[in-house]
RNA sequence: GCACCCGUAGCUCAGCUGGAUAGAGCGCUGCCCUCCGGAGGCAGAGGCCAGAGGUUCGAAUCCUCUCGGGUGCGCCA
């Protein structure tokens, strides 16, 4: 609906332009709003007061131009000149009624197909292998499956990377405390229980036990060299590892499997070539022993050039190198028209190297996309990085367990009737949903506050309320005994809490469409909450089961399967579940 | 020192590429249960959008400066 009115104001300024009203000069961005106030229509553009100086035009004279030049359509009830020169469209009635009987028989309820799809590689959760998956990896691993989900749903061939840490100076402490616990359990196989327990003996050693530092770089030097023994145990390790991520993921409910694993060791053998290559290209300066590479765009201390150091003095490759093998291999061989990096805000500086470089280098052409979608920390309720009660960092399996736990004992307390297994399938599903939610509909780019209070509320933006949201819906179903599938009839909008619901509902691909463009999950979530609330409104002035004739109720159940499917089909793409009943 | 991000109601947060009277939720106050799940709905109070300049027909949004908070800056990732 949106794209058909850009697509109208286009062809508007096109004529305009063509007949010498406008100056060919103009390349206007068509800006639509959705208006606060309902007395200014469903739409809104400022076009007229965009273009009034260049036109040298007075605005409200330039807005009836663009309204007379509209070509003729279906769709526009009446265009209205306000204030200083804003246009207000009020979109007609059977057109939004047509637009929602049109997402009643989709899948995707009218989400379009990407005309030309990209093909995006979405590089998320990427966790460093060597400890266990802690809070500090929540943010990228559902940022970057809601922001993947969605851009399926919009028909881009999505290709996940979990860009994981397998490769890091710290394996040499790994395996050297792996190989005196072999010995001690003589057996083949190890026991990580405890992945966390296990560094945390290793560190301990590391900086306190005289020896095991240098034999822990010596083993380093001979992974890397590629000793067998090394790279068996490393491979236990990584294996184990890679277990516990996959069963965080799975409890997450994040789509990642091992097929998405392309981790750091996967670009070893690459990255002498890309040493060449920069070479080659002239972009390679030697300083201090160091393989750089100079960037003017960017400053130091000094305000001379930074330099991105992509081979160390003692012959050692650093993450950068692997980043630009990485941007490397994601063009040539993934095909990547788009690449989208879900990390830690504090990366910023280095992925625009990395992207100035891969740029410079050839690695992407101008006909790729180079994004990072940063976000803040997670702090707690004192305003610090969120820690355990111990002070140390929070196991993500832990916070899960507690998420559940949380989420039982609030079910438990509302006098449930339901049996003690579904009351725990149910709280696994809140626990799990309210963790998500939480984050998801904070702004990305800024820190949020971790509250459990907030989070597992059943009020406000929150996954409880959207969760009882949708099961309310489901139950006038189930009480009615009519499945949605079965419903005939077609929309009225008889009030206007029907009309303000059937309007929320239209505006689903729109919000799709942003978040895709801009990964920023928390437009879906306002959005759903928003939804719910109409609903709730709706659903509060208007009897359905009880309407007044049987063509209103049809309406009505339908309006109401909209919003029940809108909200899960929303959920979905969040990655959180949904309940039947709670 | 330089760079980036942030400062919006008592609290937690929105505010979409500058747009019409700055919005939610919690908390607070007051209404609404002959009615499909009250884990609701309706309404009210609460704001110098950190501060000062500037650009503009129009600024929470863009520019400059100040104050306050966070983060990053050549051989870790």
């Amino acid at each position: 609906m949106r794209e058909q009115l850009e697509a109208l104001l286009t062809a508007a300024i096109d004529t305009l332009i063509a007949n010498g009203t406008l100056p060919a000069t103009v390349t206007p961005r068509i800006v639509l709003d959705r208006p606060r106030d309902k007395s200014h229509g469903d739409f809104a553009t400022n076009l007229a007061l965009m273009l009034a100086k260049p036109a040298g035009m007075n605005p409200r004279a330039l807005a009836e131009a663009i309204i007379a030049a509209l070509p003729e359509n279906p769709l526009l009830e009446k265009s209205d000149i306000a204030g200083p020169g804003f246009i207000n469209f009020s979109v007609n009635k059977n057109q939004l009624i047509e637009q929602l009987e049109a997402a009643w028989a989709d899948d995707n309820l009218g989400v379009p197909v990407a005309a030309q799809p990209d093909t995006v590689v979405i590089d998320y959760s990427s966790p460093n292998l060597a400890k266990e998956m802690h809070v500090g990896h929540l943010r990228s691993t559902i940022i970057g499956d809601a922001v993947a989900r969605t851009l399926s749903l919009q028909g881009h061939k999505v290709i996940p990377q979990n860009h994981v840490g397998d490769w890091g100076t710290q394996f040499g402490m790994l395996l050297a405390h792996m190989e005196d616990e072999l010995k001690e359990q003589a057996t083949e196989t190890l026991e990580l229980a405890d992945l966390e327990t296990f560094y945390k003996a290793a560190k301990t050693r590391f900086d306190e036990e005289k020896g095991f530092a240098d034999r822990a770089r010596q083993l380093v030097v001979k992974l890397q060299g590629g000793d067998a023994y090394c790279l068996k145990l490393w491979q236990i390790f990584i294996d184990t590892s890679m277990e516990h991520c996959q069963t965080v993921y799975d409890r997450l409910g994040v789509q990642l499997t091992h097929a998405d694993v392309m981790a750091e060791s996967a670009y070893n053998n690459e990255l002498a070539s890309i040493i060449t290559d920069l070479r080659e290209k002239g972009l390679l300066v030697e300083d201090q022993g160091a393989q750089c590479v100079f960037l003017d765009e960017f400053k130091g201390k000094e305000g001379e050039p930074l330099p991105v150091i992509v081979q160390k003095k003692d012959g050692g490759y650093l993450y950068a190198t692997t980043d630009l093998a990485a941007v490397r291999y994601r063009t040539d061989t993934l095909n990547a028209t788009r690449i989208i990096y879900v990390t830690d805000a504090r990366q910023a500086l280095h992925f625009a190297q990395i992207f100035n470089v891969s740029r410079k280098a050839g690695y992407a052409k101008d006909n790729v996309s180079l994004e990072h979608l940063g976000f803040g920390m997670v702090l707690g309720k004192d305003g610090r990085p969120y820690k355990s009660r111990d002070g140390g960092v929070t196991k993500l399996a832990d916070l899960l367990d507690e998420a559940e736990r949380r989420a039982l004992e609030l079910i438990a307390s509302k006098g449930s009737d339901l049996s003690a297994a579904e009351q725990a399938d149910i709280a696994r599903v809140v626990g799990i949903a309210s963790v998500k939610y939480a984050d998801l509909s904070k702004n990305r780019t800024s820190d949020y506050m971790f509250d459990w209070d907030t989070m597992l509320s059943f009020e406000g933006n929150t996954a409880p309320y959207l969760l009882y949201a949708n099961t309310r819906v489901k139950s006038v179903f189930q009480r009615a005994g009519i499945e949605p599938v079965s419903l005939t009839g077609t929309i009225q909008l008889a009030t206007e809490q029907d009309q303000a619901l059937a309007n929320k509902l239209a505006r689903f691909p729109e919000i799709i469409a942003s978040v895709g463009s801009k990964g920023m999950p928390h437009y879906l979530c306002g959005y759903l909450f928003e939804l719910a609330g109409t609903f709730s409104s709706f659903y509060e002035a208007c009897p359905i089961l009880n309407a007044d004739d049987e063509a209103l109720k049809q309406s009505r159940l339908k309006l109401a399967a909209l919003t029940q499917r809108t909200l899960e089909k929303g959920l979905s793409l969040l990655g959180i579940e949904t309940l039947e009943r709670m």
